[in-house]
DNA sequence: CGAAGGATTGACGCTTCTCAAATAGGGTGG
DNA sequence: CCACCCTATTTGAGAAGCGTCAATCCTTCG
């Protein structure tokens, strides 16, 4: 049981330093994140080197990793927690482009500054390192190129998604869409619980979503109301997920 | 003024036959997508191997590349005209993910099945080659691997700036957000001019917003009454693009 | 010339946004 | 442990903008 974190416990890991976790010698071997992350393409020798590019951070709530704009001088390989990945409008208005959960990789930007911003939801923990020590690093593996071209193509893939939900007029549809999508993103990490954890505030949902904070609250309340889904504190049940799918779907 | 195609007639191809586009020999020496392409990162010899693996096309109008959900047989270099990226919704719903370039490459998924469709809004030329064999070819060059790692970066810097204009509210915004971006993308080839092309229809300019095609004419024609645009047949001057701007980031 | 498809315009209803207020939850210090 | 504060969430009422439906005009192309 000590081996089997749950996924809730490891997006919603507790710990609030932040700097060097500890026991950082051969992390990667007991890595949780390892088999989802770019770093399953690595064998033992570069596993042992990338180990030693960079250390292990933790961050807590809303700490932030990087914003817009700056110089893009770190990567970042999460691997507990969920993160926000967000742009700022010049009126003001965020919108937030995704969610980073374990695994995930952060700050491969081509350009030299990060296009978007990035903090954290729950506390994190993330390995850093220097992006030009990583690109050197990269540079003559094929093999974890290879890795980085596929999870950049799993990017694009939920990006364009998020176009397809962002399209939808209704909020209905919308709510109903990013229900799915993180339902389906959470399966990869194993046990799918009845009730999900739902990290993200409601001003994040909305600013996800395309649409006010208000209707993104009424929203989960009707369906609620409706016998389809039940709120919980930080997480959601999806009593009728076939009910979810028609309202993602229909006209 | 042979080799200096204006943008408008590189976007616009008039050729409209369906296969081998004649002198194919030595037909990368003269591409005029070379530069802006993948190619432009290979040596001598490997373009040359490249060229050699595969035929260039022709599409008239309206022609499928492929299909989402079809097995992901070849991939595309785009090398003249305008092509159309979009998925389906199950209600019907059509929603364009993107505008292909001269230049782009298309097809590229890691999954073994296209997760977009493309089809030709101009006529368009790209060389085709095998999926299989092109990661064959690439699978051992780090330099072309890097080159295909910077586009999938600047297609999703795209997709999270779509991800911006559709969680914008206002129609005006998005139409605003839109010519901005349509221009500064055309600005890549070369002369910027006062009128630039709009090869694709009301219809496509509302499914790729998320909007109605009775609101995207209202919104353009609004802009054309007040001075800030004019609207020629294809194609949209921008009279006032500081006011454009004004309206894109506007509260 | 005529047909078919694209674009524009109008009228009207509905959903969402805006503004405002009440309620619930979480955290802190006494 | 409780009082209090600050933030998040929910709810309401009214207004504005967009979608829907429908008609007309314009383009394109055979």
């Amino acid at each position: 049981m000590q081996n089997e974190r749950s996924s809730r416990q490891r997006l919603m890991a507790q710990s609030t330093s932040s700097e060097s976790s500890g026991d950082s010698h051969r992390r990667c071997l007991h890595c949780q994140a390892r088999s989802l992350s770019i770093c399953a393409a690595l064998n033992a020798t570069e596993l042992h080197d990338l180990e030693n590019l960079g250390p292990e951070i933790s961050f807590a709530s809303k700490d932030i990793l990087f914003s817009e704009d700056d110089k893009a001088r770190n990567v970042f390989n999460l691997t507990q927690g969920v993160a926000r990945l967000y742009k700022i409008m010049p009126d003001g208005r965020r919108q937030i482009v995704g969610f980073a959960l374990p695994g995930d990789f952060l700050g491969a930007t081509h350009s030299e500054r990060y296009n978007f911003s990035a903090d954290a939801v729950t506390p994190i923990a993330a390995c850093r390192f220097s992006r030009s020590k990583f690109l050197r690093f990269v540079e003559d593996k094929p093999n974890i190129l290879r890795r980085m071209h596929e999870f950049e193509a799993r990017e694009l893939h939920l990006a364009r998604n998020q176009m397809l939900l962002l399209g939808s007029n209704s909020a209905e549809q919308r709510i109903a869409l990013f229900l799915i999508g993180w339902r389906d993103r959470l399966a990869r990490f194993g046990e799918v619980q009845e009730t999900m954890p739902l990290p993200m505030r409601r001003r994040d949902i909305a600013d996800f979503l395309g649409m006010t904070i208000e209707t993104a609250s009424r929203t989960l309340r009707r369906l609620e109301r409706q016998k389809i889904i039940v709120i919980v504190r930080r997480g959601v049940r999806l009593l009728n997920p076939a009910a979810i799918e028609d309202l993602a779907w229909a006209r």
